[in-house]
DNA sequence: TACAACTATTCAATCGATTGATTAATTTTG
DNA sequence: CAAAATTAATCAATCGATTGAATAGTTGTA
């Protein structure tokens, strides 16, 4: 027997809109179509075509935080801290980079300010946890002295890329982010690359 | 006298409004009110509103490929271009980061795939550019042996990532773009950054 | 030089279509 | 029956685009 939840079936379909032709390209209308809904059952649950941004972003940006932080306290070097945040991180955002790429839009977007005090925080909160532990590793002597912030920047700069560029350019000619097998042999990629370059760049020369 | 170029004014104006408000966000009304001319110049001057968002890109994109090109080409060591490319870019980027925030916008929509187009193969020309230095130095032996390609990702992504991200976000508390003694500073760090990360990166380990 | 012919620019008015939202009526559910 | 869920129909507002006409500037011709 077929559950129906409409609710779901309007969140789901509007997630897959807005992130294929961005908030306003999107029309309430399609939404309804997409999800075998009446238009009038986005403002009955949602309030509003906003409203059912707003739930969508809030479903996914809850829970982004925990997992970082709890890395944070475990007992582990800085370095292997540091590794294991950026792996998670990466994972996260490429798994579906779809969302990414919407939340990135909006941000860039000053319109919707509620929205985009709502990724803005939960990106500096990203932030915070991998600063604290870049800025213990170099206290600590364990770490060279860098631009904490720059360096930042530079990972999730980097994993941003992977995910929003188009296939073509950013793996070379045969890897397509969109095709399953491929995604997964991207994230082993991108993940080794950063911890190459987290280490070579952040380990303290010894030979000097 | 004033000149009156009302061509010019729809162009200025359709691009502040593309970048602070959107592409979808922005109507030509709009457009026509902020430029001081009628709704129908713009059809008149350009076709469709399309048309106005295809100059402007046009407009920007042209001669961003020769730069690099012309660098890429002079009696320097594989690490002096690089850098080199690198400044220009990150500088070029940053002068304006309200133009290459829409431009990744329209990047992460596949709507108005002749637009799509026109910014993918641009970005394509600059990342060839880059790709064939690295592989060389590489080759050279004056490099060390990475990850080509995910590198260059660090590289776009870290200066996307500053001309994107909020001001507080990345810079720290006081450091703040869209101010324009700021923004100086801000590159030099970036450039700074990006130097150091490359040099340590692809130098050869010595002691091993 | 002078008048006609032509081209480029500008305008107000309006087109049909679509937007997000709301209404009131109906059906489903407990 | 009452509350919740769903519907079709419709709202005013705005969308991008087009119309036909008016104006200004240039060119051709005698």
């Amino acid at each position: 027997m077929e559950k129906a939840d409409k609710k779901a079936d309007i969140l789901e379909a509007a997630e897959r809109l807005f992130t294929e032709l961005g908030y306003e390209g999107t029309s309430t209308r399609q939404i309804a179509k997409e999800s075998g809904a009446n238009m009038s059952m986005i403002n009955y649950y949602f309030g509003s075509k906003e409203g059912v941004f707003m739930e969508i972003m809030s479903k996914r940006i809850f829970g982004f935080n925990e997992q970082l932080l709890s890395i944070s306290q475990d007992k582990l070097s800085h370095m292997e801290k540091l590794l294991k945040v950026v792996e998670n991180y990466a994972t996260r955002i490429l798994c579906n980079p779809g969302l990414h790429k919407m939340m990135h839009r909006e941000l860039t977007l000053s319109q919707r300010p509620e929205m985009f005090l709502k990724v803005k925080n939960s990106m500096a909160n990203n932030l915070v946890v991998i600063e604290k532990i870049i800025d213990e590793g170099i206290d600590e002597g364990s770490f060279r002295p860098v631009d904490v912030r720059m360096l930042i920047a530079t990972v999730m700069g980097t994993i941003s890329n992977v995910a929003i560029s188009p296939a073509k350019i950013t793996y070379g000619t045969t890897l397509d982010i969109n095709i399953e097998e491929d995604k997964a042999l991207i994230i082993e990629r991108l993940i080794a690359h950063l911890k190459d370059l987290l280490t070579v760049y952040l380990t303290p020369n010894n030979d000097k």
